[in-house]
RNA sequence: GCGGUCGUAGCUCAGUCGGUAGAGCCCUGGAUUGUGAUUCCAGUUGUCGCGAGUUCAAAUCUCGUCGAUCGCCCCA
C-alpha cells in the first residue's frame, strides 16, 4: 500500500469540520477590521523566499522544498506567506492604494523533522498590513489576533508576548554590546550558543539551556538600548494596548527567527503544545518591501498555525461530520425511482437528506438510518411508491406516520423545526 | 541532522520462558422474509510496519530500514 509521505497527513471529514469553522471565523473577524483575502500561489521562484526570508536563515538554508522545473528554473514550495504577499503587493501596484490590508490561509511547506504540532505540510492563517508606520497599526493587529483566538474558543491559557527588536539605527550598536557581554561569559554558554556567537548572537537570548538562560537574563537587552524613534514607537504601542485593556507580557528575550523583522515582534504562546509553544507570531518588517526592490514601505503582519489551533481546540474536536436531517430508506426495486424523485424535491426545500444507496434489508437500512444521526427517517417501499406516500418516522420518539409525497417537503420542514 | 520510546485486525489493545495470533468495539448475516437502542446465535477481519540475520522454530532475540511520538535544533 502506498502511504502518505513523512510529515504530511489527511484531514479527515470529521476534523475538517473544525478546520472549516476556524477558517470561517478568520474570514469573519478579519473582515471586521477591513482585511480582505489574498490568494497567492503555493510555489514561487526560490529566489523570492531566499531574499525575503533571508539567505542564511534556517528556513532557506535547510528547510525549503526546492526543485528545478522543466526549464531548469529553481522553484520552491512556499515556507511562509509573507514573501508572496510582499511580491503581490509590489507586482500589482498596491503601493498606490494604502493602506493595503490582506489575509491569507493555506498550506506551507518546510522540510523539518515532524513533531507534535509541527508538520512538513502545515497550514497558516496570516494577516499583513502595508502603509501605516505608527504603533496604532501594531496595536490593532494584536487586538485582532487576540479577538480571533478568543472567538474560536482559545482565550484561556494564551499569552501575548512582545518585544522590540530595534532598527538599523540602534541594533548594530546593541549587538556589539551584547557580543562583548557574551564574550565575557563564553565559557558558560552551551556549545551550540558558542558557535552562534558570530553568526547570530541575538539568538542566544532565547536558548533554552538553563545556563544560557541565566546569562541571557542578565545580558543587556535591546529594549534598554532602543533609539529615540524605536523607543517612542514601543511606548506608543504599550499605551495603545493598555488603552484597549489587552493584557500582554514584555519578553526582552524574544527574538524572531526570520531575518526581516524590526521594531515590534510578538508571539502568542501556550503551555499546552510541548516544545511548540507559539500559536501565532509576527512583527514589523518595515524594510522588507524596499529590500525586495520596492519603495520604502512600513508593514506589519502575523501568522497563526492552524494545526496548532485545532490541536488546542482538542476535546471540542468533532470526530464525525454533521448528520443529515433526514435519511431515506428505499425498500424494493419499484420504489427506487419514486424515492429518488422524492429525495430531490425534499432537498429542493433546503433539507439535508441522505438516501440509502447500498440497498440491503429493512433492518439493515434502519440501522444505517439510526447511525446517520438523522432526526427523521423517510421510508419508501414498493407499497408506498404505488400509493404515492411515504412512512415518516421520528427517530427519537419512534412515532411513524404516513404522508403523501406531495406534502413531504413541507411536512418535513415544519417537523424539523 | 541528533537522541529516547513505540509499530500486532478498520479502531483500542492482550500475547508469559522463542513453539506458526487473541479480546473488545466495529462490520456482515440470522432470530424478526417491511422498521433503528438492548439481547441472543453465527461469521469476516492479519505481509504481527518492511527487510535481513540467529534458531529445528521468531510477533517475541539481533541488525538495518520506514513510520509515529517525545525531546534537541528550528519554527506556526
Amino acid at each position: 500500500m502506498i502511504r502518505v509521505i513523512r510529515g504530511v497527513r489527511d484531514i479527515l471529514p470529521g476534523e475538517a469540520v473544525q478546520w472549516q469553522s476556524v477558517e470561517a471565523e478568520a474570514r469573519r473577524i478579519f473582515g471586521l477590521y477591513g482585511f480582505h483575502e489574498l490568494r497567492t500561489p503555493i510555489m514561487e521562484r526560490t529566489e523570492l523566499f531566499a531574499r525575503a526570508v533571508g539567505e542564511t536563515s534556517d528556513i532557506v538554508e535547510k528547510e525549503m522544498y526546492s526543485f528545478p522545473d522543466r526549464k531548469g528554473a529553481s522553484i520552491s514550495l512556499r515556507p511562509e506567506g509573507t514573501a508572496s504577499v510582499v511580491r503581490s503587493f509590489m507586482e500589482n501596484g498596491f503601493e498606490r492604494q494604502l493602506p493595503w490590508k490582506v489575509f491569507y490561509m493555506g498550506p506551507m511547506f518546510r522540510y523539518e523533522r515532524p513533531q507534535k504540532g509541527r508538520y512538513r505540510q502545515f497550514h497558516q492563517i496570516g494577516c499583513e498590513l502595508f502603509g501605516p508606520q505608527g504603533p496604532l497599526a501594531d496595536a490593532e493587529m494584536m487586538a485582532m489576533a487576540m479577538r480571533y483566538l478568543g472567538q474560536i474558543g482559545l482565550a484561556e491559557g494564551l499569552t501575548l508576548e512582545l518585544n522590540s527588536l530595534g532598527c538599523p539605527a540602534c541594533r548594530p550598536a546593541y549587538r556589539e554590546k551584547l557580543t562583548s557581554y557574551l564574550e565575557s561569559k563564553k565559557e558558560a554558554l552551551c556549545g551550540h550558543c558558542q558557535s552562534r556567537m558570530d553568526r547570530n548572537p541575538l539568538r542566544i537570548l532565547d536558548c533554552k539551556t538553563p545556563g544560557c538562560r541565566e546569562i541571557a537574563q542578565s545580558a543587556p537587552h535591546m529594549k534598554e538600548h532602543l533609539c529615540d524613534d524605536c523607543q517612542s514607537h514601543f511606548d506608543g504601542l504599550l499605551a495603545h494596548l493598555d488603552g484597549m485593556q489587552l493584557p500582554y507580557q514584555i519578553n526582552p528575550l524574544m527574538v524572531r527567527g526570520l531575518d526581516y523583522y524590526n521594531r515590534t515582534a510578538f508571539e502568542i504562546t501556550t503551555g499546552d503544545l510541548g516544545a511548540q509553544n507559539a500559536v501565532a507570531a509576527g512583527g514589523r518588517y518595515d524594510r522588507l518591501v524596499a529590500d525586495m526592490g520596492g519603495r520604502a514601505m512600513p508593514a506589519i503582519g502575523f501568522a497563526m498555525g492552524v494545526e496548532r489551533l485545532v490541536l488546542l481546540l482538542g476535546e471540542q474536536n468533532q470526530t464525525t461530520p454533521p448528520a443529515p436531517s433526514v435519511y431515506m430508506v428505499v425498500a424494493g426495486p419499484e420504489a427506487e425511482a419514486v424515492a429518488l424523485a422524492a429525495a430531490e424535491s425534499i432537498r429542493g426545500a433546503d433539507i439535508t437528506l441522505e438516501v440509502n444507496l447500498q440497498g440491503g434489508g429493512m433492518r439493515n437500512q434502519m440501522k444505517k438510518a439510526a447511525r446517520s444521526g438523522a432526526a427523521i427517517t423517510v421510508i419508501i417501499g414498493d407499497h408506498e411508491a404505488a400509493q404515492k406516500v411515504a412512512q415518516c418516522k421520528v427517530m427519537e420518539s419512534g412515532e411513524q406516520q404516513e404522508i403523501s409525497l406531495a406534502d413531504l417537503p413541507e411536512r418535513l420542514k415544519s417537523d424539523l423545526k
